[in-house]
DNA sequence: CCTATAGTTTACGTCCACGTCAACTTTTAC
DNA sequence: GTAAAAGTTGACGTGGACGTAAACTATAGG
């Protein structure tokens, strides 16, 4: 039994992920995507999914599409490489891992000033209330 | 002693937050931030200090300006509100806060990631220095 | 074989968040 | 008082991330 891998079309990549295929094809144009073809219909592979899903996570958190191929082209498993480009790896995580820390205060920060506001919301209607 | 009201002007504030002065100006077009004039120069106060604060780290969060605008006058302390609002805007916390904390798990899942590639990182490094 | 459905390319349009002049007025420092 | 620095209002430009319409093509089901 060969281990077929799996492939998927467009609208089903799309669907699964809530983009639309004109997405796909943007993302390919960015050179993000790299799908197969069958004719001229596009065969995405489970690698095109992983990317796509790391690369719309990186959009939610307000990263530029170029960011995210950088990132992701970076980290790709398997890929050989030098001393050199190991150590400089090394360094993009350490900052990437520091601007994600800093995403993480802001949130922490307005995660706070929520509950103040909620703290004071329910105060008033408690006194509304009365 | 009179509790002089701190005042900003437009340097001095997009300086402090690493804004241009062109930013704040759009923010005022946007309706996000209302300062004073004296003549035709704009005074900024620790008001507009704190809404752009809040601007610009919702900013770096990915939210649109309209969104970081909408957001901080909802939550704008001291405003009146009658019972229907208040309500609201509970509701419309607990929205806020499922949506930040989405996208912390975004940045958790991205950075176990990272310390994946770290690991493997780090591997091949001391590999090649035996 | 034919139609419905999915997919393709090309290309122009749009929304957002500012950047970038230009031309002018006002303050501030000396 | 005068020159430099800071501020103002237009108004057009730009880069990013798609949306959208048009005009075809391929393919699968009946």
């Amino acid at each position: 039994m060969i281990a077929m891998q799996q492939t998927y079309s467009i609208t089903e990549l799309s669907r699964e992920f809530d983009a639309t295929p004109r997405t796909l094809r943007f993302y390919e144009d960015q050179g993000l995507l790299r799908p197969g073809r069958r004719g001229s219909t596009r065969v995405y592979t489970d690698r095109d999914r992983t990317r796509l899903k790391l690369a719309l996570r990186g959009r939610r958190l307000g990263l530029t599409v170029e960011e995210c191929k950088e990132i992701i082209d970076m980290y790709e498993p398997g890929k050989p490489r030098n001393q050199r480009q190991l150590l400089r790896l090394c360094e993009k995580i350490r900052e990437h891992r520091a601007t994600l820390l800093e995403k993480v205060r802001d949130i922490e920060a307005t995660l706070n000033a929520m509950d103040e506001v909620e703290r004071r919301c329910l105060e008033e209607l408690l006194a509304a209330a009365a």
